[in-house]
DNA sequence: GTCATAGTCAAGTAATTATTAAACTACTTG
DNA sequence: CAAGTAGTTTAATAATTACTTGACTATGAC
């Protein structure tokens, strides 16, 4: 092995680890990516909810694609992407966290943002798992209802946030709630806590989203719900 | 909140996770780290290393302290640069990880230049605990001697591997080896098996590095070791 | 078949990033 | 203090990347 040949195998290692890091370097495709680990997704819906225009969008994907980070099915109209595997979701879970130690600016910005929120009245997931097993707790899922298809916390009954209002009369009083959604930084659990306690009721959030319960290996469940709720 | 304030607290988040996605976008940039991991460096050592100016390396550097990937420190002349904490080695880790699993060209090029490795044959760091507590193996620590005495396997004896063939008649024959270098794409653990092995003796590698080894939390010790080999 | 929709692709432009070379700073040595 | 070394900074240039626009493809509705 001459020295050379060694230095050209390393060029090429570490340039295949980059194109990993490459297409963690956009702040779209990082949040492609959060969006993904919710549930599959169609190009369109991406770009709606994030704000690109329907090109940009589709060349992030690929660009996602050709670091082997998301996959697609085509459907009809519609190509749907969803992330590779779950360890796409535990790295950005581990850059999430690294930068949320390191970052002091990250914390400024999360702290004002969240400047109203009760954080330290937010219920941890093993504490959630150990309410639920002895029924003490009614689970909300707030995210959109094709997320909650798509899989959420075993036992969660679907109400997504915009939805929570008008259904509110149908959720018991003198029971203790537990919402959750995208994540630690998603609104929609502190949106439905904030109405949920308005009405009388008492309510928290979970501190995490759906994708690290699922991580935590914790008990899922996918499809409708069993007709409780309407 | 309205949405327009909801999407430009989203853009300013995802940019901050994107300030450590970017530091990890350049091949150059993952090559230090992973340097890095195993020891603090100055500016000078780790572009003679990698083969870049030093200028070009100082301005990497710059980068990863932009995202808060590492610290550094003066002492006289010269600049040491090291990891701002366990984590970073972390998510290096995860992206290996990654990269390892869902990048088929990746592990075609691995395959292709460890054609002769037996690699069956490593050793599994839980393995090498075991064996190491019941005393039947010596622990060689191939890499440079400045890395070793910066934190290295506890037991673990250093010959950095340049240095082994000249110190062989050191090792006593009819022990079993097992060399361990920077980590599994780190080649001096190989070189030193096979010169082991062509000597007569019995020799295993790591199939980690040190750094995995650490973050495992296994046994480590630092400094120089305790007199045995010169 | 035509039309509409979802998505990709290709070209062009603006912005960002990598690298080099040279100027400059900081520290040590004599 | 002068000289030498380690490192940073700045400016210039080349290469890459992000985004927009418009053309193009594929599928389904009529």
């Amino acid at each position: 092995m001459t020295p050379d040949a060694h230095r050209q195998f390393k060029d090429r290692l570490y340039g295949q680890f980059a194109r990993i890091g490459k297409a963690l370097s956009s702040p779209h495709r990082l949040e492609i990516l959060e969006l993904l680990a919710q549930s599959e997704r169609t190009v369109d819906s991406l770009a709606t909810e994030i704000g690109l225009s329907l090109a940009n969008t589709s060349q992030h994907l690929q660009a996602l694609r050709q670091a082997a980070l998301v996959e697609s099915r085509k459907d009809g109209l519609f190509v749907y992407y969803r992330l590779a595997g779950a360890e796409v979701f535990e790295l950005s879970r581990v850059l999430r966290t690294v930068a949320e130690r390191r970052l002091a600016e990250l914390e400024r910005l999360v702290r004002e943002h969240f400047s109203g929120r009760a954080d330290a009245d937010a219920v941890p997931m093993a504490e959630l798992l150990k309410r639920a097993r002895s029924h003490r707790v009614v689970i909300l899922d707030t995210r959109p209802a094709s997320e909650y298809v798509a899989g959420h916390i075993a036992g969660a009954i679907s109400v997504p946030v915009d939805d929570l209002h008008r259904r509110l009369q149908q959720l018991a009083r003198g029971r203790e709630y537990v919402a959750y959604c995208r994540g630690p930084y998603c609104v929609y659990a502190d949106r439905a806590v904030e109405l949920l306690r308005a009405s009388g009721r008492r309510a928290q959030r979970l501190l995490d989203g759906f994708p690290e319960w699922r991580a935590a290996g914790f008990p899922v469940a996918s499809g409708v719900q069993p007709g409780a709720l309407k």
